[in-house]
DNA sequence: ATTGATATTGATAATAGTTATCATTCTTTG
DNA sequence: CAAAGAATGATAACTATTATCAATATCAAT
């Protein structure tokens, strides 16, 4: 039986109160800055039963896993290559072209990742005023 | 300039020679098997050369990334979980939507990566045969 | 409240995949 | 041929994450 203890509310309640998506790493640092100090295994611990009880969500990148609030439901991500910027979307034509390919194959599907990697808006206008005319 | 040694022919033979979806470690296990001792840093350049060069493609798992060859052209993959097995598909409304997302927030897509997770035919039937009646 | 069973914590060691370093060995080109 | 530019291989280093384990906390039943 799993437990919400205090340290994995005060984890819970961080990445809750923000729109961010969170590595195990920030949070530890966010939560020692507010007095909430916790040890790098717990918080990894306590993100994959959080994960596991549905109360938070994640991406796998390439290098590390992320994690964002649960309550805004499913969607996919636009990764920004420059800034590391994080979007979120959700197309629900290519959520049941997914059930659709799964089905096709006798694949049961248990979830999916779609990254959509690219140039933000915010950094391709960076780019734009530092040309040479 | 980047060249192609024999090292690196040799990869990419390895890889355009099957379908597998290869990592590292197992490349470099095979070619030494086969009287093509690489060193294993060669190994990873190499990969990444010839990915540079769109001469093989990869995917990024959880843990590792598994290299294949590009000849086939895009697709996206069903990843079974139970076996570890990978299936590919490719579904244009999927990647038309993708695009219009994209185009939709003005976000300059370079790439994306779709993965299917799942247990996969064969695995079901294993566990269907299993089961106690 | 006490006890016993079970879960969690935190410090730290260990692991896995990958990249960096650096001296040595090719290649290419003038 | 010589200089410049790449690539190789052995290995150290790095990063994210998981395992270990003793100490502590929590829960359920007495």
């Amino acid at each position: 039986m799993v437990r919400l203890t205090v340290q994995r509310q005060a984890i819970l309640d961080l990445i809750n109160r923000s729109n961010q998506h969170w590595d195990a790493e920030e949070l530890a640092r966010c939560l020692g800055e507010n007095g909430e100090q916790l040890g790098i295994a717990t918080v990894y611990r306590g993100l994959a039963a959080l994960e596991n009880a549905g109360l938070i969500q994640s991406i796998q990148l390439a290098d590390k896993k992320r994690y964002e609030r649960a309550d805004k439901g499913h969607h996919d991500h636009l990764v920004c290559i420059k800034c590391g910027d994080i979007e979120e979307f959700c197309d629900n034509k290519i959520e049941s072209r997914q059930q659709q390919v799964a089905q096709d194959r006798s694949f049961q599907m248990t979830g999916h990742q779609l990254l959509i990697f690219g140039v933000c808006q915010s950094c391709s206008n960076d780019s734009r005023e530092s040309e040479t005319p």
